[in-house]
DNA sequence: TAACATGATTCAAT
DNA sequence: ATTGAATCATGTTA
């Protein structure tokens, strides 16, 4: 302000004296007039700068009356355009010069991330990419769904918490915004308010708002990452196969009781079949081996169930033969139920 | 709640 | 890399 005041003493001085401007006038001449009536406007001038200049001095009616009249004075514009020009040179401005917003890096990663866990994305995205790999790794068991539907609730309310807050921000930004403007609007016919002032007002209003709702994301971010982690927790935990996938377990092992070692593709057709991974089918067969061979006994009731098991299943497989007049008896070497003595003559299983 | 069942992990041997 | 064996941690059941 110090600065700006100086100028207009430098100003109202110079054309006070009545010189004239060497350096080219900072105020037009009103269109229309030239010459003779030059040096009634600098006059003219002069008396509005130098009643702007002493105005503090006087009694309030007497201000205001002055006010009132410099407000309606017909040089007003013009003065305050070129206010207006000197605000914009006088560095007030220089604030609004970082005014181009590179792309902050930290919002494009927010919002990528909001994008992917399906919270800023298409409605009902459904699974996000932690679910649906936590959903293929642990299989489709009920009691997984379960816990499958309720991180999609809970993933569901925190994007409708999202969406309102932003909405909310967004609208308050928004009537902030054009309250400011009549503000600025308002203010700019008691001083020079310059429209690209204004345009920056709104500038630094909108990223005043944008950075609010950056912490928005953060913080749905972050509470997207716990549920996440609590949800791949939950899924880590150890968990029973489901009864379907134990009995195909079951069915191989003891159909290939002389060689339970059952070949990568077997494993692979295995994992699908039972919606576990291989890894899995590897673990299991590696414990199967080993209890059964430990304890036999215990697991003859077993053995001898999924041998009836097979048996019926061949059955049903010739009954099937025959009626297509395919007369060839059943050529699967390990359908045909396993006496107990059978087991001992492998020498792995011992 | 104890006892048992079962999936996973670790480690040495091959 | 795969397997057997021991062990752990957790689920299930009586």
């Amino acid at each position: 302000m110090d600065e700006q005041s100086r100028m207009l003493q430098t100003l109202a001085g110079v054309n006070l004296a009545g010189h004239s401007v060497q350096g080219g006038m900072a105020l037009p001449p009103p269109h229309g007039h030239e010459g003779a009536d030059g040096d009634g406007r600098k006059q003219d001038i002069g008396d509005i700068l130098h009643q702007i200049m002493t105005i503090t001095d006087q009694s309030l009616d007497e201000a205001q009356a002055k006010k009132h009249a410099l407000n309606c004075h017909r040089m007003k514009p013009a003065l305050f355009s070129v206010l207006c020009e000197i605000k914009e040179k006088t560095g007030l401005s220089i604030r609004g010069a970082q005014e181009e917003d590179p792309p902050d890096p930290q919002l494009m990663r927010l919002d990528n991330m909001l994008l992917a866990e399906g919270v800023s994305g298409p409605e009902k995205g459904g699974g996000s990419a932690a679910a649906a790999a936590a959903a293929a790794a642990s299989g489709g068991s009920s009691d997984n769904s379960i816990e499958h539907s309720d991180y999609r609730a809970k993933l569901t309310q925190i994007r409708q918490i999202y969406h309102t807050e932003l909405e909310k921000y967004e609208q308050a930004c928004n009537e902030f915004t054009t309250h400011v403007m009549n503000l600025l609007r308002e203010q700019s016919r008691t001083r020079p308010i310059s429209p690209k002032e204004i345009e920056r007002m709104v500038g630094i209003i909108h990223r005043k708002f944008s950075s609010i709702q950056m912490q928005l994301k953060q913080s749905t971010c972050e509470a997207v990452m716990i549920l996440r982690s609590r949800f791949l927790d939950a899924m880590r935990k150890r968990r029973n196969f489901s009864k379907q996938a134990t009995e195909i377990l079951n069915e191989y092992f003891y159909s290939h009781l002389s060689n339970p070692y059952p070949s990568e593709e077997a494993k692979e057709e295995l994992a699908k079949k039972c919606s576990i991974t291989v890894s899995q089918v590897s673990n299991w067969f590696g414990n199967k081996r080993i209890r059964y061979k430990k304890n036999i006994g215990k697991f003859q009731e077993e053995a001898n169930l999924y041998a009836a098991k097979t048996a019926v299943t061949a059955a049903h497989a010739v009954a099937a033969a025959v009626q297509n007049n395919q007369t060839n008896s059943p050529t699967t070497p390990n359908s045909g139920g396993f006496p107990a003595s059978c087991y001992q003559s492998d020498g792995r299983i011992q």
